[in-house]
DNA sequence: ACCTCTCTGGAACCGACACTCCAGAATCCA
DNA sequence: TGGATTCTGGAGTGTCGGTTCCAGAGAGGT
């Protein structure tokens, strides 16, 4: 049941790793996860790799049995680097500044790439979920893993009462989730953030209309309340 | 300016095509758009097409320069049938039943196929948008097509009246674009529809919000008006 | 009917790529 | 310190995939 080296540290077989194995491993990942994100797991090839890595090709296979399980380690790698670069962001996803920042350094991020590349995830997705199913099921882990903390965010705020008891923070993550990958991959396609942050600030409405006691723009019957920023007002409770 | 033949017609410098070279020629491309939309254009060889399709190697390379050219009509190919398909629920996508509608559809359609395989053409923009600058472009000119799609029934919704005038068409048109192909990518990737659906339903809700003269649920000051389906109830103009 | 252009079959080429093998150097641990 | 294990360099191998070539069959226009 339990591993008997921690993930990630052991050999391609469960054989021990010397310190400067665990370096060389990490290496030849981290070429390997750089070089698939710009041009694609088919479009790297090993020789690449240890070029990158700096290695020689009898390392590959000292680290890793095949192709494939480079690729496995590469889509273990991208999790946690997709989770640790957000993770700052997802703990405060409870508030709808949270939200917001968090979003917008998400396109920054991107922005900062010039739109090369989308998620490092979902382009890992498209690739492999129809043709490696150990890849598939990772990346099914690490979407959930994803989601859960966008839902987590969203529950505290519902929890909390800032968001209406009939919002479902579940439902609401998988859409906001949904925006992240759909708006990424036409904002890559374009070379323009522009569908991103429209993606990621149209939800992001549809959050705010589920926030609780709230001044609404254009309310029923009145055409004097009319709020120009679009962003509605807290007023006292009750 | 004006091609010497139609689009998908002509040979691959230009040069005239028998009724019999234009079969084979469709052939070869409906076979190509097929392995490539279930294995990935990488993961797709010549050879693959070549018996597909039923033709000779040296027919391949009569029809196409080299590979690069027959990708480029799969992705002709691919913007015409994804467009073809939603055809007839385009044209009515200007109500909030034809928009119901088409977003089923779209799920139906995707059930259909088990979850093997995202949006057609996402997938297609997934591996090429920075691998092939030619092909990027046709992407970018598909994508625009299938919004404005959409945009022109959310705008016709807007003229006539349904929406009210803050709702911004072409923001709501990629929004709807966005989730599509980020929920088409987590339902592939979990194989299970729901990613999708729950997208297009979170993304319609919020159109919904938009529509005029409505009671909504919770309205302020008010308990006592809530609808349970979520769905906002047209109350008389005025 | 004839000539030209298009279409087709199949063999062959060549580079790329995933992967193997072996021998020597470095590291670890008792 | 010494013996076992891990790590590394580099050359080599076989297959696959994209592409070419040529010669013959077929189609189209006048």
């Amino acid at each position: 049941m339990i591993p008997p080296v921690p993930a990630g540290v052991g050999g391609q077989d469960g054989r021990r790793l010397t310190r400067k194995g665990q370096a060389t491993r990490a290496r030849i990942v981290a070429a390997a996860a750089g070089l698939m994100y710009a041009r694609g797991v088919a479009g790297t090839s090993t020789e690449d790799v240890r070029v990158a890595a700096s290695v020689s090709s009898s390392q590959l296979y000292h680290y890793f049995a095949d192709k494939n399980a480079l690729v496995r380690a590469v889509v273990a790698y991208q999790t946690e680097a997709v989770l640790a670069f957000q993770q700052p962001l997802l703990s405060r996803l409870d508030s709808l500044a949270g939200l917001a920042a968090w979003a917008d350094t998400l396109v920054e991020f991107h922005l900062g790439l010039h739109l090369r590349g989308g998620c490092p995830l979902g382009s890992l997705a498209s690739e492999l979920a129809d043709a490696d199913p150990v890849a598939r099921e990772a990346l099914v882990a690490a979407f959930a893993r994803w989601e859960g903390a966008i839902r987590d965010g969203l529950a505290a705020m519902r929890a909390r009462g800032e968001l209406r008891g009939e919002a479902d923070p579940e439902r609401l993550a998988v859409t906001l989730l949904a925006a992240v990958q759909g708006g990424l991959l036409l904002a890559q396609t374009r070379r323009e953030v522009a569908p991103l942050r429209i993606a990621l600030d149209t939800v992001l409405d549809h959050i705010r209309s589920l926030v609780s006691d709230v001044v609404r723009p254009y309310p029923v019957g009145s055409a004097s309340a009319v709020v120009t920023s679009g962003v509605p007002v807290r007023v006292e409770r009750h």
